[in-house]
DNA sequence: ATGGCCACCGAGGGTGGA
């Protein structure tokens, strides 16, 4: 089973790109995160027109979190973690015996802002929330959009000050990881192990980036991992003709 | 070079992303 995580930037701006994907990779499950639209406008007629079903999780302008596989989700949760109702960043579903959990993670702008703070908060629920989940479910994955860097080693430059990096978001990450969940993380000797590239300075064609889209699985899936992929082909402009514009993450896929 | 922000809303620039 092929699971993916990607943070697309508009799922309707990057939609041939989403396309594109599923045809060439033929993942069983897809997670998107920030599809930036309301549900009216999500384009779920195209991907069901190649064979995927979708739920996703909805709202104006911003967040938007959707799970898009070949068979049929059972245990549907809609915004299971939620704070303010209108921010639609979590999504959840099992699929055959795995539980999969979607997040688009607060980003938190800056160390001690009042979003850093919403943050912070947010991954407290998240944490409860999986401890829950952990207790029903023994083969389930939380991946997504983190916005939070696990060690010093996944960014291009640490700034233990800065959003991102700072103490607090990756305490808060190893909470979660405390529960009985393990960093699906593989290292490639041949590349860097970066998900993320700021769309400004040429980051991505200098390589200056960051890991911040994870998955993360118990012990019972984890065990069955046979491949670890970033797919940092995606992000050249080269790769979709139909739209050269790239979302800036790129798609995290593993084999199990 | 695989480059030099992008997408949103709304009607122009302000906001948010990470």
């Amino acid at each position: 089973m092929k699971i993916v995580t990607w943070n697309v930037n508009s799922v309707n701006v990057r939609l041939p790109n989403i396309l594109k994907y599923l045809e060439e990779f033929q993942p069983d499950i897809l997670c998107l995160q920030e599809l930036k639209c309301l549900e009216e406008k999500y384009p779920i007629e195209n991907f069901n027109d190649v064979g995927y079903k979708s739920i996703q999780s909805c709202q104006k302008t911003y967040n938007g979190v959707s799970i898009i596989s070949k068979s049929q989700p059972t245990d549907v949760q809609y915004n299971p973690v939620c704070i303010d109702k209108e921010e639609k960043r979590s999504i959840a579903a099992t699929y055959n015996d795995v539980r999969v959990i979607n997040f688009y993670v607060v980003n938190g702008q800056a160390v001690d802002s009042d979003k850093y703070k919403h943050k912070l908060k947010w991954l407290k629920k998240s944490e409860s929330y999986i401890k829950e989940q952990l207790a029903k479910y023994p083969k389930l994955i939380v991946l997504g959009d983190f916005n939070i860097v696990p060690n010093e080693s996944d960014a291009y430059e640490f700034s233990p000050d800065s959003i991102l990096c700072s103490a607090k978001e990756r305490k808060a990450l190893q909470s979660i990881l405390n529960l009985g969940l393990k960093d699906c993380f593989s290292p490639n000797d041949d590349e860097s192990p970066y998900t993320w590239w700021d769309y400004r300075g040429g980051a991505f064609h200098r390589d200056i980036g960051f890991r911040i889209d994870l998955l993360l699985a118990s012990k019972d899936l984890n065990s069955q991992i046979i491949k670890y992929e970033v797919h940092k082909e995606t992000r050249h402009k080269s790769w979709c003709t139909t739209q050269p514009k790239t979302s800036d993450h790129a798609p995290v896929m593993i084999e199990c």
